[in-house]
DNA sequence: TCCCAGGCAAGGC
DNA sequence: GCCTTGCATGGG
């Protein structure tokens, strides 16, 4: 079968305050960052800025040229993980079904970012029951309260700082009844809980570790593991997932079971897979 | 007004 | 073990 997507990287290069790749085959600003892996970023007129712990960048492109602005050019170069080719598992996974060549198609610019493994647990036990605007709203509020003030903005807060705050801060942040399991994992954390051990386990393990926090259920584990520890063998399902399950999978399986279904059909494909149906389901799949 | 959102904990069986 | 229920909040 003929090949859709590119797999050759053109060209990249950085200064010391820039990153550009030219005709860079699987990257776009607003695939990556509007896919719902991410919390703070804003879009600007030419662009998009972007957030992670107290680091900063500016992405614009132009005439097939991005160009990614920031003091740390080595942190988001690694942050959109620009030495993995997506090309090859985009291909696989088109050639699968036409469900998945339209959610790769639409949503081919999509990289998993490298992004920081506290600032993931903490903005993903906010997630649940949530709508992504008001968890950008709420993990907004939680670093313009808690965090760093910097040169661009607030810094998302430290461990030490989250910890600071009582449940009744977490709740007058809009927190509503999550706010008892932001106070919780920051004192665990606090304590001593070394969240960096899990980055030595396998995905099974790992979750195992993750369920331990209150708030953590089987979604945000896994959307821990895969945006925060890069784990490609997970399959998060939220109420999206769920309808594109029904919408074009194989029936048969409990909801509880979809995750499962899904890994051991896509295997280390899985959540990448995760991400295009994601993101084409929230554009496509109906009132909203 | 009701429904929904990147679900989870707790309680009943 | 599985199933049901209650849950803060803001936007459509």
């Amino acid at each position: 079968m003929q090949p859709f997507f590119f797999t050759v990287i053109d060209m990249i290069y950085t200064t010391e305050n820039s990153i550009v790749l030219k005709d860079y085959s699987n990257f776009s600003a607003k695939d990556i960052l509007e896919c719902g892996q991410i919390f703070r970023y804003n879009k600007l007129s030419d662009g998009y800025e972007v957030f992670s712990t107290d680091k900063y960048a500016v992405v614009t492109e132009q005439d097939n040229v991005v160009t990614i602005t920031t003091d740390d050019v080595k942190y988001f170069y690694n942050f959109f993980d620009l030495d993995t080719d997506y090309g090859a598992v985009c291909n696989r996974l088109a050639a699968r079904s036409d469900i998945l060549r339209q959610a790769v198609e639409y949503g081919k610019g999509i990289r998993i970012l490298n992004q920081d493994l506290t600032e993931m647990l903490f903005s993903f036990i906010i997630s649940a029951n949530n709508n992504i605007k008001r968890i950008q709203l709420i993990v907004n509020r939680l670093s313009e309260n808690l965090g760093t003030k910097t040169k661009y903005g607030y810094a998302f807060p430290t461990v030490e700082q989250m910890a600071s705050a009582s449940v009744e801060d977490f709740a007058r942040m809009g927190a509503g009844y999550r706010a008892p399991y932001l106070y919780d994992t920051a004192q665990k954390l606090k304590n001593g809980y070394d969240l960096s051990k899990l980055y030595t386990m396998d995905t099974e393990m790992a979750r195992k570790e993750l369920l331990s926090f209150k708030g953590v259920g089987p979604k945000v584990a896994d959307c821990v593991l895969l945006f925060g520890l890069k784990k490609q063998d997970v399959f998060p399902v939220d109420t999206w997932i769920k309808k594109v399950y029904h919408n074009y999978f194989e029936q048969g399986h409990k909801d509880s079971e979809i995750a499962c279904y899904f890994v051991s059909q896509f295997g280390e494909d899985a959540g990448l897979c995760q991400q295009y149906l994601f993101y084409f389901q929230r554009k496509y799949g109906q009132t909203n």
